[in-house]
DNA sequence: TCAATTGCCTTTGTATGATGAATGAGCTAG
DNA sequence: CTAGCTCATTCATCATACAAAGGCAATTGA
């Protein structure tokens, strides 16, 4: 697609200037997550990084602001700018685990996140059962067609499954819950994929999905949390697999 | 041309170059926040920016791509930036919680926060009684002996209860809970300063946080999940009082 | 008359150079 | 060897110039 950046030589400097800010932002955040810019270093000078990425210091220092407003970089006056701990990075910003991509596997980011859905989704589940509008019940029904429907496509049955647990949190009308959606989807994304091939374990998300929407429809918290517990504990098993299938890459390194 | 002295509400000018990014930000955050530019409105043109706080291009656009990186503004090429509705804002970041401040009271955020830290903190304490350390452990039992000696102190006492509330996430070892200290911190903040004048209700918050730090000691499970619940009854009750304070503001606009 | 094309205008996006400000390093003096 | 000063380097800000693109209106064709 678009790509400007590591043109070290970048000899022709036509009078062109297509928008670059995006690609450069994202080229030094996936730069920093595949630790070409280490933990603790300091990035190249604005004018060195310029040179790297072949845009122009506003571009350069836009980027760093945006880095710098997510905790991933720090800078000092006269002193350069650092990368922060990855403890320090905002991890429930969408955009930062978009960055992070695969290498969530090597952040021990998952079992957390497992940990975390394990707390907040039977409360999202029970205060959905409460609160959802009809809609939000509809939409969390064809949510779970779409996943009946894609049974046999991956790709299909990961979107609807995402887009059922966004739905969810939706349905909870809690703001809070709502910003997570953003880890939820960056967890459904990486565990599914390496465990979708294994066609029983989606039969039974399927049903116990159903489920869920069934108890929300008759507004049974009991129920909409089991469910929620019961998903998890798929979820878990998925993510097992997932891990086991990472390993060996880790161990590459 | 634009660059004489218009102050309009900033501190400090002159010929001199003062650091003025992070006061800026704050200034428009803040003018967001306060319905000046409300949700779904353009902001000024970036040149009409520049006059009305009076730096250059440079730092408005550098304000705007922070803001815009935090869901509180979108920048459309040529037309303008507009005002996001509020939630799609990033409001678990804690800057962003802090240019709100007291306004929070209007975004019907403080219950919300309330419910999810029913769901978040017992299992944090549950981690916590697994995974501290012998440090985190006395970290907290001086968050407590602070909250026990400024127990008359309106400020001594909330801090040292954020601290509590912050060491008691990290304790829990877990990254995910660990992001979510700012919306914590907002909360016992904003609750708090409203509640803090009920003296028996501060005895009996440090009883329970006391019974927690032995809990953790003796890694019970069951007892640490059970004072974290009574802690949060406590808060509920600090909020309604908190609320009820506010709500003549409320009907005031 | 109406609709589609085209070109202009305005505002954002990018590039560039200059200068103030700040801080670490090196130097000087005691 | 330490303390204080100077200086050089790099970030922070300002100002300006121009390219790109959305919207609007005039123009043109039917």
């Amino acid at each position: 697609m678009e790509q400007q950046e590591q043109g070290s030589g970048m000899e022709e400097r036509g009078q062109r200037r297509p928008r670059v800010q995006k690609n450069v932002t994202r080229a030094i955040a996936s730069d920093i997550c595949a630790d070409v810019f280490p933990v603790g270093s300091y990035l190249p000078r604005e004018n060195d990084l310029c040179e790297r990425y072949g845009v122009s210091r506003t571009v350069i220092r836009e980027t760093l602001k945006v880095l710098e407003s997510k905790g991933m970089v720090r800078g000092r006056s006269r002193v350069g700018t650092i990368v922060c701990n990855k403890d320090e990075w905002n991890i429930l910003d969408s955009q930062v685990l978009e960055w992070i991509g695969e290498r969530i596997f090597e952040f021990d980011l998952l079992n957390c996140i497992l940990e975390a859905r394990r707390a907040i989704e039977p409360a999202a589940a029970e205060f959905a059962a409460e609160r959802a509008t009809v809609q939000e019940i509809a939409d969390l029904e064809r949510a779970w067609q779409a996943m009946r429907d894609g049974e046999r496509d991956l790709v299909g049955f990961t979107d609807a499954d995402v887009a059922f647990h966004t739905c969810l949190l939706k349905a909870s009308h809690n703001q809070v819950f709502l910003q997570l959606v953003g880890i939820i989807q960056a967890a459904l994304k990486f565990s599914l994929h390496a465990s979708n091939e294994v066609a029983e374990r989606r039969d039974e998300a399927i049903d116990i999905h159903g489920e869920l929407v069934e108890a929300l429809r008759l507004r049974d918290k009991v129920r909409a949390r089991d469910c929620s517990m019961r998903m998890l504990d798929l979820a878990a098993r998925d993510l097992k697999i997932a891990v086991e299938r990472h390993r060996p890459a880790l161990s590459a390194r």
